[in-house]
DNA sequence: GTCATATGCATAGTCTGCCTAGGTAAAGCC
DNA sequence: GGCTTTACCTAGGCAGACTATGCATATGAC
């Protein structure tokens, strides 16, 4: 087990902040670790090639913008498959997470 | 996210099984199987590496007897730094899950 | 008898995907 | 000027699950 993330999780996660808002990479980072209370820390080094996985998949689109801060930031948006793909990817996890916990309950 | 198993919950699976009874590595999957209701497909080629790796750890031992089909069979038993282990996974895990279902909930 | 199926173990090679470690750069504060 | 924070990115490595394959034995169907 990793310390700081389950495995196969992560394109999910992302997909689910940036169904909440579009929003650029730091601050997925930073929404994850927050929502999380500091349970779920992306590193940089996962967190852009996952950011390019989705792009590349089409899970989500890119623009590059300014931030609140007056950085450039390319800001990211989730596409219609996005969600969709989204939609299966959680409840595929709920289904493994369910069956886990039942074997984890075993006596 | 892949279709039989979360990555990085294997040797736990396994952990939590032989915490049950000492099993051979076939049953195990078996068991994994059942309890989860066929969600839960752990695949030989997925198996087997798993059940060396926490044999080396020293999680379990492992013994050849006769299985109740009569054919040779490789028993495992989990160790006592095996139980430590599988404590201290289940704990993550579950710290973990909890953390991504705070995430999925966000609305 | 023999053929299929289930039981049982194992490895080689591949692929996915996260991590470590590094680099770049601008804004704000002291 | 130097430090911290924000913001992006890549190269290289490694863990771990999967596919494919091979071997062997017991049981039941035919």
């Amino acid at each position: 087990m990793r310390d700081e993330l389950l495995p196969g999780t992560l394109d999910m996660l992302i997909l689910k902040a940036l169904s909440l808002a579009p929003m650029h990479g730091y601050a997925i980072a930073q929404h994850l670790r927050q929502v999380s209370q500091e349970v779920l820390r992306i590193e940089e080094g996962s967190l852009y090639p996952a950011l390019q996985r989705v792009l590349a998949k089409g899970w989500v689109k890119a623009e590059w913008r300014e931030s609140p801060t007056k950085r450039r930031a390319r800001y990211y948006t989730i596409t219609a498959a996005g969600r969709k793909q989204l939609g299966q990817e959680v409840a595929s996890f709920g289904r493994m997470a369910q069956a886990i916990q039942r074997v984890l309950r075993q006596t």
